[in-house]
This record gives structure tokens, sequence and C-alpha cells, in this order.
DNA sequence: ATTTTTCGTGAACGGTGTTCACCTTCGCAA
DNA sequence: TTGCGAAGGTGAACACCGTTCACGAAAAAT
């Protein structure tokens, strides 16, 4: 190991590092997504713009990891929040992981435009942020086996072919395996999707021409989704 | 009526108009959102920067008048598609225009995040685009009416009193009255948003970690959403 | 003590939205 | 027909932006 001497050098380094990201998190909730600007930050850190370039590669890089940190913020806000209630079983804990997404995701509307919203160009999401999404999954796949661990399931979502299934899902299968039944997955998958609609929905505002609360909406969906994995 | 003579200066005035949104919504395909800038416009129209704000107050009111004409296109298309099957039940052209939906998002990936996502700034859509997106709904409802006349809606989406509920739909009831009974509107929400979540995710590409086609998953939850509605 | 790597800078290039003064051209009325 | 006012278009300018480059200073390694 000789991570044991950070060597000063490396030290300054990395501190400098979290200033940069810190400033570019301060203009992205200031003014959105689109305020975050090389030149700002560098004024924010009491730099000039093309020092940046020994920390990121580009604009781009220095974004990216940004939203890998976010990632990471959310699945802290997440399990803390599901950690307040250790004692209940384990699908109800998963409803407070999904109450504490839309609650960080409302409360962080310019994070949740990054991290969730629609990327800008061609849009290969990288390897890091691949990973910090992944991270982020785990956290309900966590709590989720615990589930099922307790209740087989038994139900079949659908009538697909087993072989057509796990072609569907290999994206899935090859970062994840093979822990759950592969309609557990699929369920999964549709419950994500039905949340993520309603939490994006509200954030950016698409639902204001017809509701004013989206809570009742979102906690009923809520349950019937966990209905629906619990079956 | 004085609009019988477009008095040839307005004529020349209005083909610009529509050279100059032609030419953005050109540059929205070619490279996203963020492509668009004025002053590209500009040379594709042969004009000089400056110039377009005789015919748009701001960039900003540039795209989103090409943002209220993309409605219009959506609603073309998804009308066209249901126009195809007009013999079916109302239940069933309900599900060819959300078909029609998907593909029209997935054939058109940037002007659906210009339409559907992240809005930028502090994002007040204001009037002309509002009713671009009542117009849009309209086409849905249009269509739901004619099923609930047929076979009047029975059943209790959630036991919400029905002042709360009023109280909850008032933005919708403000803006298309009392055509539906509010389970109804409840009921339509949630197969919006739900719909929504899944074209938008596999739109962004925020499904690829998970499955190689969405269809499956569309297509269930889809037949799902519309016997929701059907019961 | 000397060399090498790291860090930071100022200048520059090409791009952006927007404003302004100025000029031409068109439409209309006296 | 002449004049006049409004509309349309331009070039210059301002303040931003991301990025590259040559250069100097400081720190680390030799």
């Amino acid at each position: 190991m000789t991570t044991t001497t950070p060597s000063r050098r490396e030290r300054l380094r990395a501190e400098t590092v979290v200033e940069v990201k810190e400033a570019a998190r301060r203009l992205l909730v200031a003014g959105g997504p689109t305020a975050i600007s090389l030149r700002a930050i560098a004024r924010d850190v009491g730099l000039t713009a093309p020092a940046l370039y020994r920390y990121f590669d580009s604009l781009d890089a220095l974004v990216l990891a940004v939203v890998a940190d976010l990632f990471e913020d959310l699945r802290g806000a997440v399990v803390a929040a599901a950690g307040e209630h250790a004692a209940e079983e384990p699908l109800a804990r998963v409803g407070h992981l999904v109450r504490e997404f839309r609650r960080w995701s409302l409360a962080h509307p310019a994070e949740f435009a990054l991290m969730f919203g629609s990327p800008v160009p061609g849009v290969t999401r990288c390897d890091p942020l691949n990973e910090a999404g992944a991270r982020f999954a785990e956290t309900f796949f966590t709590t989720l086996g615990e589930h099922f661990q307790r209740h087989p399931f038994g139900g079949a979502a659908h009538d697909l072919p087993e072989a057509a299934q796990r072609d569907l899902f290999r994206p899935y299968l090859e970062t994840f395996g093979e822990r759950f039944p592969l309609p557990v997955i699929y369920l999964f998958v549709a419950a994500w999707t039905r949340l993520y609609g309603i939490v994006a929905m509200e954030v950016f505002g698409h639902l204001r021409w017809a509701m004013t609360d989206v809570e009742p909406l979102f906690e009923l969906e809520l349950s019937r989704t966990l209905g629906h994995l619990a079956r």
C-alpha cells in the first residue's frame, strides 16, 4: 500500500478538487445546470479558468464528477431515512426509501435535473457515473432482497418466455447478477419507471396544469406498487 | 375582419418567421437543444443575429415558439395515427394515441427533451405554450370522452373526499371544466405519469442499464392502464 | 544543487446573447 | 409625386463562455 502517504501535494490537490466541485454545486443550485461555468467556478475558488484543466479534462468531466457525487449524496439521504425505520418490514422500508427519494428530489430540483433529466449531447454516460448509479440502485436491491428472502415471490409478472426475459434484462443481469427471479426484476423496473414518472413530472412542474399537490397521487401509486411487489 | 388583407409586408414577415423556426428546428435535431443558437439560425436564413430581434424578443422566446409548434406537430402525428383505427373502440384508440406518442418521442428525442425534459431556468411556462399543451391534452380527453359516454365510469379511484379532490384538481378543472367525474381525472393523471415515466426514461437512455428493449414493458403497462380506465 | 514535474497565469481564438446607432427600403397619405 | 414615418437589416461593441498555448514560479525528486 502506497496510499498511506498522501504526500502533501496530493492532499492539497484533493482539497482543491472538492473546493471546485463545491463551487460548481453552489452555481448549480443558484442558477440551474446552465449556470455552471468554468470561469465562474474559477472566480469562486480564486483561480483562473485554465488552471481548472489541471484538475479536470473539461467542463463536462467536471460536471460528471459532480453528478457522481450527487448520486452518493442522494444515496446517503435515502439510506439515512430508511435507517430511522430499521425495525419495520423490509417492504415498508422500501417505501421509506422511495419517499425520501421524492423528498430529496423536490428539495434539490437543479441537482435532480442534472442527474435524471434530459442528457445534453449524444450522451454515453461514462463508467464512474454508471458506477454511482449502480450503487444507488443497490440500496433498493438490498432492502428488496431482505423482503424476498422472507417472502419468496410466487406470482408471474407477465407471460414472456424465460429466454426472452433473460435476453431482455441482459444489461441488468450483467451488472447485478442473478440475485432475483426474472419476474421480480420486471416488477422492479416497472415500479421504478412509475415512481420516476411522478417525481420527475412534479419536480419539472409538468403537473401544475392538473393538480395542486402531487403527494396523494404519489402515495397511492407507491402503495399500489409495493402491493404488486408483495403479492 | 381586417385579416382578409395580409398586406404583403405581414406576409413576408410571416414567411421569415417560419423560416427562422425551421432553421431552429434543424439545429435542434442536428445537435440537441443546446445547439440552437441565434447566430447559427441567422446564418442559416441569411441574416445577421440582431435582425432576429425584429421577430422575437429573445432566444428564449424563439425556442418557446418552436416548442409550441412541436406540440402541434406531435398532436397531428398522434391524431393521424389514431385516425387509421377510427373503426375501433374509443379506449383502443386511446391506446393507439399513446403508442404513437411513444413512437414520435423515440423518433424525435431532441424535440422530446425540449418539450418534456427538464426546463432550464425558473421556468414559468408562458401562456402560448400552455395553450399548445392543452390542445395536445385535449386530443386524449376527446377520445376518452367518447369512451365514457358509452361506458359510464362506475368505480372509485381512491378514498379522498370529493371536496379534497375538487381542491386537488383545481388547475385542471379551471382549464378543462367538469367534463369527467373526479375519479376519472385522477385515473387519467396517474396513467399519464406512468406512460410518461416509461417513455421519458427510454428516450433519455435511463433504462439502458436494465433492459435492451423497453417495448414489452411499455405494452404491458399500457394495457394495464387501459384496463384501469375501462373497469 | 540540479533537474523534472506540477501548478498557475495571461493572452489569444472562436463562439455565444444582446444592445445600440445608423442606414436603407417599403407603405401610405397629403 | 413627394414626403414621411415605420419596419427591416447591418456592423460595431460589450460581456460572457470553453479551450489552447507558451511561459514562469514553485515544489518535489534526483
